[in-house]
DNA sequence: GGCCAGTATCAGCTTGCGCTTATATGGCTG
DNA sequence: CAGCCATATAAGCGCAAGCTGATACTGGCC
């Protein structure tokens, strides 16, 4: 799986969220969804450890997780080759808004 | 669907990336997909159409395609609430290896 | 008006994902 | 060392997503 499809699950980006305030034990994150069984938790932690987004360390019989972001450079990569389209629309919008401010009503 | 979902298709981001060099009719966008058949293609575009990442205008028979970057507003903000979390890391870590550079090896 | 090009939609199948219950593993403690 | 705590894994199920072939819709052209 990759990071794309990992953050596509409200649940899991939800524990990130989470996580992004320091690291926490699996147990803790299980009581903050009580929706969701044990397993169910700890299957999504799985898969962010697969995509790199967390990481684990032992402390006794607890797991210790903790945020990764460097996964999130290359969704930061691919959201940077629209920055460029995005601001070019800005513009545009900018420009259009400025234009018609005497009244057109052109666009819908 | 939301966003996040409809980002976490390769073929959809594909299509998006294609969509950054110009508008495209849908036929265009086909042929670029050869190991895809036409409603195959068609039904991704109604994907994002429905998530606002593209619009259609009809030019004849033709549907012209259009990117459209607004919903990207949302990955972006939550990206963003990350990238403080990211940049403190890449301070804590060049921290790190500026004082270990005598050879501390504490973790692992 | 009949036909064709272009595209969307439908019906049905397959696969992958997320969930649950049940069970295994590893470490601590009395 | 027996039992318990914390967590991971396994097995199985239901549903949603993606694909295909077939079909419907729409607009231009003879």
């Amino acid at each position: 799986m990759d990071v794309f499809t990992a953050l596509a699950d409200p649940t899991r980006r939800a524990m990130l969220d989470l996580l992004t305030d320091g690291a926490r034990p699996a147990g803790d994150l299980v009581s903050a969804f009580p929706a969701l069984t044990q397993p169910a938790v700890s299957r999504h932690l799985r898969v962010l450890r697969e995509v790199g987004l967390v990481e684990v360390r032992a402390q006794a019989q607890r797991r210790i997780y903790t945020l990764r972001t460097e996964p999130l450079a290359e969704v930061d990569a691919w959201l940077g080759r629209y920055r460029e389209h995005w601001a070019r629309h800005l513009d545009a919008i900018e420009a259009h808004l400025a234009s018609s401010s005497e009244g057109a009503d052109d666009d819908r």
